[in-house]
DNA sequence: CATCACTCGATTGTCGACAATTGCCATGAA
DNA sequence: TTCATGGCAATTGTCGACAATCGAGTGATG
């Protein structure tokens, strides 16, 4: 049902024990409950999870690959803890990605698909309307909007590298700065324009709506990382 | 014995074993030796390269995040076969990657950079002009060029996409389909363009050549596809 | 002859133990 | 005090063995 939703602590029909703890672990890491930076160990996620090494380190194998944590030969692991600097990569990343995957989702949707797409959209602003401030919806629902839009590319690999990694990412992103409130208003306004064009069969125009709207979501990061800079530099003068 | 040719058999710095091995079977599958579409056992890689399945199933996990395998539980792996779709999907993603690349190589290559990069050029052209059907140093040097460039965009995430995921699907495919000359002097001219408009910092302009670069190639592909299906189907008419 | 159930060999999944390396801490000298 | 040094505990790397699962082949049955 829910695509991007937050998985419950339960994962039924997962066959292997090393596939279970990976999405456990992944999980854990983009909710916060595993800090970013924080050192994690196999003997202690061993007894925590109640398996062996082997299947965990199995999984931490494919956490690694997945960019969520960070390995040392020898020394140890830990949870991946973004910076500024990696974050902007990131919205530069998505620009390239989501652009593209607008511009073949508005070649390639069915109208059965936008017609999906337009109703998660309604059932966002009702959620948004109700709950004004409190944007955890409004968090899921805009990944949920543009997870909708790469599944409409029909492409697999697109598919793979946004919705498998880079959205993981920026889960984590969202819960590590507590970003709150992505310009509800106006994002809501773009969103509806870019389903817009991509119904209109516009591919052009649906990819370059995207690349704005992800744009300005990295610049409103940058715009709020520069304003609490200055509060601190006020706030420590000398 | 070794079914799988052995490598120069030592990469060097290297202080673990699942590290080892998986690079030499991702080594092994860029370059045809593991066919493309063959199963892959465990009792197997693990008696090649003398190594217990412990290591080597770490390695296995590691290439199945960069989609160089695929498994399915309890069956077993085996080496991933691009389809058609699959490469046409994959030169999707390049277009988007290393358009930006190109973009953010502009704004941010420095003069060191961009004099390395013509110096690559002007090296694979006299390799080009010495070995004129053989394409081998083409390939390498083309990848290299589009490397340089990934590098020169400053972007970490950028380039571990690109460089530790798509090229070696790049290099797979060249390998697979035996794809050989990449329309080398057209391919030059664009490659000067694109350095040009990154030396004078035009990040829109390099962007736009770089996308038609990739583009270009994209349709080249499905223009020798179509060939050889026609040619096929004369040969088996009914 | 086709189909289904079953058995058996092989492969994958998991575990606990052992070896190797690291980082910490105490101890001692300059 | 500061720095070097050596030992020690903890963690990581690797291995071999056992359990669970799959699928190919065999034989029975309609």
């Amino acid at each position: 049902m829910n695509s991007v939703a937050p998985q419950q602590d339960v994962f039924p029909e997962v066959r292997t024990l090393a596939e279970r703890v990976f999405q456990q672990l992944q999980d854990a890491i983009v909710r916060g409950e595993l800090a970013p930076g924080s050192k994690i160990t196999e003997p202690g996620l061993s007894r925590t999870y109640g398996i062996s090494r082997g299947p965990l380190r199995e999984a931490m194998r494919r956490l690694e690959a997945h960019r969520l944590i960070e390995r040392v030969p020898h020394v140890g692991a830990r949870v991946v803890k973004l910076s500024m600097k990696e974050l902007l990569e990131l919205f530069d990343v998505r620009e390239a990605l989501e652009s593209m995957a607008a511009r073949l989702a508005a070649e390639h949707m069915t109208a059965g698909e936008v017609a999906g797409l337009r109703e998660v959209l309604a059932m966002h602003e009702r959620q948004a309307d109700l709950r004004r401030g409190e944007a955890y919806y409004q968090h899921e629902g805009d990944l949920d909007f543009h997870f909708r839009i790469v599944q409409g590319s029909h492409n697999t690999m697109l598919m793979g590298m946004l919705c498998d990694d880079l959205y993981y990412l920026v889960r984590l992103y969202r819960t590590q700065f507590s970003a709150s409130g992505t310009r509800p208003q106006r994002a809501f306004v773009e969103h509806h324009r870019i389903v817009d064009a991509i119904e209109a069969g516009d591919a052009e125009l649906a990819e370059l709506l995207m690349r704005r709207h992800v744009s300005a979501s990295r610049s409103l990061v940058v715009e709020r990382y520069a304003a609490s800079l200055e509060q601190q530099d006020s706030k420590t003068p000398v």
